[in-house]
RNA sequence: CGGGCUGUGGCGCAGCUUGGUAGCGCGCGUGCUUUGGGAGCACGAGGCCGCCGGUUCGAAUCCGGCCAGCCCGACCA
């Protein structure tokens, strides 16, 4: 490609609203444009840039039997109805009527469609079956950021496996694990597998490939000694080992006027440190208020609360839902004596003793409370955020909390969907069976950001050569020197012919024009072509990874180049 | 959804307090000079000042409403 042909808008200046690299490099470097908040256009560089992931996600797909398909982004509304998700997603999904006023969805998702296409399967010796697709999903996210890391609109390969028992399931599974491991190292960024939550998908088993990175929008807990690795929506951690202080007899009330935090507390009562004391959340799940008990030093992780509670269902309870039921505002909350609403308690709390809460009077607490032998607590539930430092809960060493975007998520799905909508197959001794399911998602702007994010410096973008928009830039330093401009395009046309995906930079531009966007689009390697240089018969083979240059016999230069990005490409 | 900040040529910004000709840098076009790290000079093109309404003789500027974008947070009692 001549680059004196190419759209490839470059902005001298970083775009004012971006924040992290890979919006502002990919925006500057000229690969997107931003259409609304969330939706973003692919320009050449970024669409060049786009099917190399797809192509590496593929060959991976393919590699262990995957069969591609393309499912449609507009959706009827009954099959979500059957499933349950058409008010399971109110709020992410963009609904709509067409002209029979006919309930629709923009698709935020594929498996009731494909659960749908396997319905037409009737036999175990169809199974297992596996099949994907790369296609646009439409999420109404309350918040896009960060450039193409949250967006609304984007490109997902979603796959679904389809087996006669668990076990089959399993397999695959594991399949996608490793095709997984082997997309993401393909791509250049190092995705780490962790446990997660299923949020919306249900199932029982989801594995998240997490990229450490400040720009990421999860935190994932990690052991550094024995390797067990969470989300923190799901993470569990040993409980901070407290020494409590002896305390005889029933809890004691006292007065607390205007205290209406932990913080407070603790500040005006050396006994009430945050760590003894109870904090009471007062949430409403399914209808009904409900307690959550945590030490007053810990957070709650609501997606925990949700996954245990098997509901999505539950929100904080207003103020005058809690007064109505407990008599008292928050912050002089508890629930010693509490029999007549469920309450939920971290096991962190278990045989806790001399612990301070609320009485359930305005401007009272509690003191000298023994978990166990005071409170009604109808369930024991891990719903805690665990911190930097907690024990780690498969070895006991500390553990530690990193910020991390997550490039794809698998799931075990089991039965949910085959059910529903009825997509079974009979076993080999005649009886139905339902269809046991695996969903699999990479995002490809994501990852797109992520490798961007991991891979960048402070000229630019570099671009691993498996996905570099272009391999090899051929800079003819000045326009104006015959010589110059016939060596190098005879440099160039040998890359081309040896399959290297090149762009010749014939711009009028001056060399330090020329330098500096080939750096911030992020070509791996340049061969600089200048009179300078020809004058010894050599040109100039730069690295754009470390800076390094050396310099070659102009008749050699392609053939290096070729060894080394052949080397690389992966 | 709550909070903060911001909307002025393609990009980055000033002007707004104190109402009166819309400005700067980059980029863009033409010409000359220059040519191995974002050149210089000259001339030139390009703006519904986010939108609607109000105040005023007069609004980018003051007032009200709306829309959009970015960042933080996700009710922690």
């Amino acid at each position: 490609m001549r680059w004196s042909r190419a759209f490839i808008p470059t902005l001298r200046d970083d775009p004012a609203d971006a924040e992290s690299a890979n919006h502002r490099l990919l925006v500057r470097g000229g690969f997107v444009r931003r259409l609304m908040a969330g939706s973003w256009s692919l320009l050449p560089l970024g669409k060049r840039v786009a099917t190399k992931v797809e192509r590496i996600i593929r060959e991976e797909m393919d590699r262990i039997g995957g069969q591609e398909m393309l499912l449609p982004v507009v959706h009827p509304a009954d099959p979500w109805k059957k499933t349950g998700r058409w008010d399971d997603v109110e709020g992410i999904v963009v609904k709509f009527q067409d002209r029979k006023e006919s309930d629709m969805l923009l698709a935020i998702t594929h498996e009731e469609i494909f659960t749908l296409i396997a319905t037409e399967l009737s036999s175990y010796r169809q199974l297992p079956q596996l099949w994907y697709h790369l296609q646009t999903k439409f999420r109404d996210e309350p918040r896009p950021r960060g450039g193409l890391l949250r967006v609304r609109e984007f490109t997902m390969k979603d796959s679904y496996s389809f087996d006669v028992d668990p076990s089959g399931l399993d397999a695959q599974f594991e399949a996608h694990r490793e095709a997984y491991s082997r997309i993401f190292e393909r791509l250049g960024v190092e995705a780490i597998p962790v446990h997660a939550s299923s949020g919306t998908m249900g199932g029982k088993e989801s594995v998240e490939f997490m990229v450490e990175s400040e720009a990421g929008e999860d935190d994932i807990v990690v052991c550094p000694n024995c390797g067990y690795a969470a989300n923190t929506e799901r993470a569990t951690s040993g409980a901070p080992p407290v020494e409590d202080e002896p305390w005889e007899g029933e809890p004691e009330e006292f007065d607390t006027p205007g205290i209406r935090t932990i913080a407070a507390l603790a500040d005006a009562f050396d006994f009430a440190s945050p760590e003894r004391q109870i904090k009471t959340l007062a949430y409403v799940v399914g209808g009904e208020l409900t307690l959550i008990l945590l030490p007053g030093d810990h957070e709650l992780m609501e997606q925990k609360l949700i996954d245990g509670l098997g509901t999505f269902d539950i929100r904080p309870a207003h103020d005058d839902e809690i007064v109505a039921a407990l008599g008292a505002h928050p912050g002089s909350l508890g629930a010693v004596g509490v029999r007549h609403l469920r309450v939920i308690a971290d096991p962190a709390l278990r045989g806790r003793f001399n612990m301070v809460t609320g009485a359930n009077r305005d401007d009272r607490h509690l003191r000298g409370v023994d978990v166990e032998r005071d409170i009604a607590v109808d369930q024991w539930l891990g719903v805690r955020l665990t911190r930097l430092g907690d024990p780690c809960i498969e070895c006991g060493s500390p553990v530690q909390v990193r910020r991390s975007i997550e490039v794809g998520h698998i799931f075990k799905l089991g039965t949910k969907y085959a059910e529903a909508l009825g997509a079974t197959v009979v076993d080999e001794h005649g009886e139905e069976r339902e269809i046991w399911m695996g969903s699999y998602g990479i995002g490809v702007g994501r990852n797109v950001a992520a490798i961007v994010e991991s891979s960048h410096d402070d000229k630019g973008i570099v671009w691993p050569v498996a996905v570099a928009p272009y391999e090899a830039v051929v800079t003819v330093v000045t326009m104006e020197d015959a010589a110059t401009v016939a060596a190098a395009e005879g440099i160039y046309r040998e890359l081309e012919e040896a399959g290297i995906e090149t762009l010749i930079d014939d711009r009028a531009e001056r060399p330090g024009v020329k330098f500096a966007d080939a750096e911030l689009i992020g070509i791996p390697y340049r061969v600089t072509v200048g009179p300078k240089g020809l004058a010894s018969g050599e040109v100039e083979i730069t690295r754009r990874r470390d800076g390094f240059t050396e310099s070659v016999a102009s008749g050699q230069v392609a053939e290096k180049v070729v060894a080394a990005i052949v080397a690389e490409r992966r």
